[in-house]
DNA sequence: AACCGAATTAGACAGAGTCCAATTCGTATT
DNA sequence: AATACGAATTGGACTCTGTCTAATTCGGTT
């Protein structure tokens, strides 16, 4: 039985479901979406250009941040804002949150479908809500200091 | 009635709070504290950068960075990360969560005493929870693009 | 007034991300 | 197969936030 985390993508997948998202598939692009929607992690923008780049160099770093931002325009990424110094973009658009371990800098996801958030405020009048983040940051604990 | 909200922070007490918390009270930290506490408002370090050279020049980017840092390590501010290009400093240390108005950059505080998030996964063990941090994200309802 | 450790400073540096004008790619047309 | 054309990509310069470092200054003590 096929579950969404063991779907196989492969390019031509990708390239149907970039042109499904609006996005001319174009080579730079699906070997951008195949690094990100292959693995289940989140990335950063040079950790893409990393992958991408791997055998020989391949993908400029200004085409990784268009194609990056225009996946964003298009929704068909996330970006999880966690670390002050870099944005992680994440295939995953179902609801869900994340859990951000601070030492090592791993980033997991929490399923939303468990969690209830109830008392939150009514939004200003003329405001609609694009999204909630949750971001639970955790770290070892220390024996004792 | 004084209440949180209309505290007024003077130099004086800033100084008493600075060596509460393990602090030692020079001028530009002072100053910082002011900045911060006087207003009721998240800023960036260029912005408090500003506030505080705001008459004529007295303390440096570096003092200003590492005075944010020392008050993060020591507790008595928060940072809140939800801009991919800057973060902010948040006075409050009380537990709350955040809107962000994404055109505006306007980050607004929810006061946590009446929110609850139910069925949070347990944590990996060996860990224990920083932070939480939840933030909505707002726009402007378009008028039926 | 001399001393000493702590704090501050200017400015160089680093890393993420953007911008721009020039080139190349892909596709359609003939 | 050659041409044309708009879209995508490129290198490299640039900006911005934040850090680092070695030299200087400050403030409190004797």
């Amino acid at each position: 039985m096929a579950t969404m985390e063991s779907e196989q993508y492969t390019r031509d997948n990708l390239a149907e479901k970039l042109r499904a998202h609006g996005i001319n598939p174009t080579h730079q692009r699906i070997e951008i979406a195949f690094a990100l929607f292959s693995r289940h992690e989140h990335l950063s923008a040079d950790q893409v250009m990393a992958i991408v780049n791997e055998r020989h160099s391949e993908t400029s770093k200004a085409t990784v941040y268009n194609t990056l931002n225009l996946f964003l325009e298009k929704k068909l990424i996330r970006e999880v804002i966690v670390d002050p110094n870099k944005v992680f973009y994440d295939p995953n658009t179902e609801p869900h949150y994340h859990m951000y371990e601070l030492e090592s800098g791993r980033l997991t996801d929490i399923d939303a479908a468990d969690v209830r958030v109830t008392g939150l405020p009514t939004l200003p009048s003329g405001m609609v809500t694009e999204g909630m983040d949750i971001i639970i940051r955790v770290r070892p604990s220390e024996p004792a200091r």
